[in-house]
DNA sequence: TTGTAGGCGTTATCAT
DNA sequence: ATGATAACGCCTACAA
């Protein structure tokens, strides 16, 4: 592997010289330059990034933590983010959490040794205090995933606005006997709470009363959506609706239901979250809540670079609009 | 950042024992190991990859290369890949090429500088010289994609007989009037070529003639397979029936097929490839052709770290069985 | 069993 | 305009 030692020896000029043309800098004359990046091409020189940020240099990485890339929110959403740091020049590194609080920690300490300017993450698995020690280090940007305190730069949907919009629509359309799933839990603290205050809202306006038997919780694959159907419909009263916090569980209910002979929307109208590829592909097309995921990567970037490049900037919170998308599973 | 030498400071000891410690090296008294451990508790302490990196350690980081993440047999070979890779204490650097020749030699640029101890291909875009001369600083070993000689270590599959196995299924429904969908060309020597001479040995088997009105090639997403559907319903003499390159692909024809009034598989059967979920969201649920992902990734790691610890390994291709999964759209 | 010193490749500082 | 040198944090001969 070549170094920029033997750049500088092979152009006859020293280390500095050549360090001078890799990074721009001014004050070399225009025929050593061309020595240089002769030597350079001859030896197939790349810049040794360890030694790099060694030195302390920037690294021009992000880091981008997310749950699990099998998820298709998160690897398009992963996606766009590094389509926008591509066009700035920056590279990106992907990480999966797995939802494992300790694999989250192993890569923000990345942070730590200088592996990346900063760190997108898109979903949080430990307590903020824990992952707020490590700003310190370099910036964090919630992506998706918030808490509650402006804390940290956050790009986040109005969660709750979005259940709300699903739940009214439901309401809107004549049901008064609605059932939920999330992904999280139906607690007034835990995760995905902002989703449960907007779908009570929504049905509290409408003077409905909850049944605590048509809430599930902690729901996320097709597999799971299928099992929440089966469960549907051994109950003796049944919800003639149901509000899901992801098209994949959507999918898995619409599916079932066919299966037994249900059909949607008539017997039960089903209402996504996400607005995935498969919203199209069921069969009815799936009803659904757009997030906005190529705002959200070009925004995070957009406020990770303007923070990298002025640190005092401001902590903001931008808020991304969320909308309705009714097609035929309603 | 606290470094080696803090921590050595700390615990009133020299930089190797602290350095002995965190590499589990013998001779260190337990005593001394404790003072070290509890110096580098304190401290926050982590070693910095950069350093160990520059100092020519392996770094037990392990580089995928993937044409796009949001493809989900990517996604899903990535992921177990990083599974595999993660029980053995290997860490992954996925990196997008968005088909583009020089983001591949970007991140093969990676070995050179022992950012990465090896580096596995999931496709390849350049031709195979360019990226053999990067052989010299690590291994590259092949999965998904191939080429021809043994060059390198493959893990792959008989495209030509999955491929084979659902054209001959299609003649076997009683098919004659075939269609057929790559993501690649129908030439000779191009992208996708052993997947076209499976094809052709079905319907040469049969005596059926291929009519090149029904090749379409470079079609990749749902939205070309919804294309492809109206190109055939604007056609005089119509194919009876379909094998897509893509479970992608196949599900934009099924959706177009259904919404302009078409019965699947009656008016025309469709075959996809991979196995995707969306195989079984599709209504009909589609027939394919099943690559296992998880076998793959998993045999690429237990390749790669076997040739990572013993280099003189001999170079071999490995071949897992692709097999032909009927459902509802034959 | 423990410590000293040198070097990995790079860039910034300070001469010249 | 160009060059010598120190330093980034780590590991490992070698010495004690």
């Amino acid at each position: 592997m070549a170094t920029i030692l033997d750049v500088a020896r092979l152009s006859g000029l020293s280390k500095t010289t050549v360090s001078r043309v890799i990074n721009n800098h001014p004050y070399v004359s225009e025929e050593k330059k061309k020595q240089v990046l002769k030597a350079m091409k001859e030896l197939g020189y790349t810049p040794n990034p360890s030694a790099r940020r060694l030195r302390g240099q920037l690294t021009t990485t992000i880091g981008v933590i997310v749950p699990r890339i099998v998820n298709p929110f998160f690897s398009h959403l992963v996606n766009s983010i590094e389509q926008a740091a591509y066009k700035k020049g920056y590279q990106v590194l992907i990480f999966q959490s797995y939802e494992d609080k300790e694999k989250e920690i192993a890569f923000l300490n990345l942070l730590k040794t200088k592996q990346v300017d900063g760190v997108i993450m898109t979903s949080i698995e430990n307590d903020w205090k824990m992952i707020e020690s490590y700003k310190e280090y370099g910036p964090i940007l919630l992506c998706n995933d918030y808490v509650n305190q402006t804390v940290a730069p956050m790009i986040r949907l109005d969660q709750s606005k979005g259940a709300y919009l699903g739940g009214k629509h439901l309401i809107d359309k004549g049901h008064q006997k609605i059932a939920y799933c999330t992904g999280g839990l139906f607690d007034e603290e835990g995760k995905g709470k902002d989703r449960n205050h907007g779908f009570q809202k929504a049905l509290h306006e409408a003077r409905i009363k909850i049944n605590p038997k048509w809430i599930f919780v902690d729901q996320h694959t097709i597999a799971d959506g299928k099992q929440v159907m089966k469960q549907i419909l051994e109950m003796d009263d049944r919800p003639t609706a149901i509000f899901t916090g992801s098209d994949e569980v959507a999918g898995g209910i619409i599916i079932e239901a066919k299966e037994q002979g249900l059909a949607i929307p008539q017997d039960l109208a089903v209402v996504g979250f996400d607005d995935q590829p498969i919203a199209e592909i069921l069969d009815p097309k799936l009803t659904t809540i757009r997030q906005p995921v190529d705002q959200m990567g070009e925004k995070s970037i957009q406020v990770m670079l303007n923070i990298l490049d002025n640190p005092e900037t401001e902590i903001k919170s931008y808020e991304l609009p969320i909308e309705l998308i009714v097609r035929q599973s309603t």
